[in-house]
DNA sequence: AGCTAACCGGGTACGATGTACGCAACTGCT
DNA sequence: AGCAGTTGCGTACATCGTACCCGGTTAGCT
């Protein structure tokens, strides 16, 4: 009952009395996302932690007291990387340039969209880029709400490109080949469905396909969705 | 290096020799789902699957060689469930019935995103669904990698909406609180963020933001997008 | 008909994980 | 000075995926 933890972000991180502590949430955190950077999210375990820090696995339980809370610690930190510029007046740029930025993100760290998956992230970077986010299609008529659809169809679609983009690769190292075993393991599968020929669409993809660069895919899907949010905008400034 | 095993797609259902089996793949699939969806992706074990079949966890295996191939049969036994339309003509009208059908989709399986990602699901009931999508798209002017690109922002933003609607209900549900006790453990912290001054745009969303339906958020996001579509597919065919 | 190879169900066991609990050492407050 | 609150951290436990093994079953070959 009375046993509720606070949240994370309420917990101080000086002690009132006892020894000072020899690390800290942010320094935990950085070594997890390290750990994730290079070997992947499987690989990140309490104890790797702690023996990349040189001490015992339970130390760390005095900074997080669970997992949940490192990966809420990681996001943040994260998410904390993100470079903000400052609103230039035209929206479309601003928003090309905050998807690129975040596309970079997400590449950077392959882990950060299956973490951030199913948890809302408010620690205190992510509510700082909120607050620059906004100001980016601020001042155009949009109400708070309609301000948020906005940047969340730009986030979401670049989300859902970058796992797209990097699933095949992921899929490749989880189990331990190489992209060419990995394709190789892949391609008889693909061939017996067109072989049954009850895939014309698949047929067309595997012989027809331009095999656009993916930074050129990019480019092309967000005009996409920066022109429904341009028609978005127009309907509320009729003006100018 | 000989050891390369098959994807789970090609190895045969049933064996050449020995005894018949008693159980399937499909079967196995379904019990996992209902499993994932009564009680959370976390307390999907192969002894749980196992003990609802009333069978050894090492049974399973004679089935499906690891548990990332039991995600894989998961995936697709859940997008078997997604209806098709027959293309009416209207593209907007039809992606529109389609990104609610995938928004029922994803809300009755709450763990499906999470497996998804990361992973790129090609089973028989994907590349079926995919044949069917690729139809509503097309003759409209747009070439293969064109209708992909159309076809995915849809999906992505659908994906990422529902993602943000549960989010919150997600968390709740991993603590083991229901939805109030969580807000009462993030609710002081959000007051700490506002009482800072920082988080001017923070503050609008508080005492601003028009609550609106999940519903309606849905279909005005929805409609955003699809803007971008009709602007993309006026491209190619100036025409009518 | 009998043999054998291939396959089944499933028990035991192992290494890894998150973390509850406890303990000695240290430090600020009274 | 002494106590209360804190630190780092070792031990221990339940749970997980799954490697390995075994005895039974069956299809095809001789």
């Amino acid at each position: 009952m009375s046993e509720e933890t606070p949240i994370i972000w309420m917990r101080p991180e000086k002690p009132a009395r006892g020894p000072a502590p020899t690390y800290s949430r942010r320094q935990i955190a950085a070594t997890a996302i390290k750990i994730a950077d290079e070997d992947g999210l499987e690989a990140l375990s309490m104890r790797r932690i702690a023996a990349e820090l040189d001490t015992g696995a339970m130390t760390l339980y005095r900074y997080l007291p669970t997992k949940e809370d490192l990966y809420t610690v990681m996001l943040d930190e994260a998410y904390g990387e993100i470079e903000h510029r400052p609103p230039t007046g035209d929206v479309r740029e601003d928003l090309r340039v905050l998807a690129h930025a975040r596309r970079a993100l997400l590449l950077r760290h392959r882990w950060l969209m299956a973490v951030a998956l199913g948890r809302q992230i408010f620690g205190p970077n992510m509510a700082r880029s909120n607050e620059k986010y906004l100001a980016l299609v601020d001042g155009h008529g949009l109400g708070i709400d309609d301000m948020f659809a906005v940047l969340a169809l730009v986030q979401r679609w670049v989300t859902g490109f970058v796992q797209d983009e990097i699933a095949a690769a992921e899929g490749a190292r989880r189990s331990g080949l190489d992209l060419e075993g990995w394709q190789r393991r892949t391609a008889p599968y693909v061939v017996q469905l067109l072989e049954t020929g009850e895939f014309p669409y698949l047929a067309r993809v595997v012989d027809e396909a331009e095999h656009r660069s993916l930074d050129v895919q990019f480019e092309e899907g967000l005009a996409m969705v920066l022109d429904g949010v341009e028609a978005r905008l127009k309907l509320c400034s009729p003006k100018e």
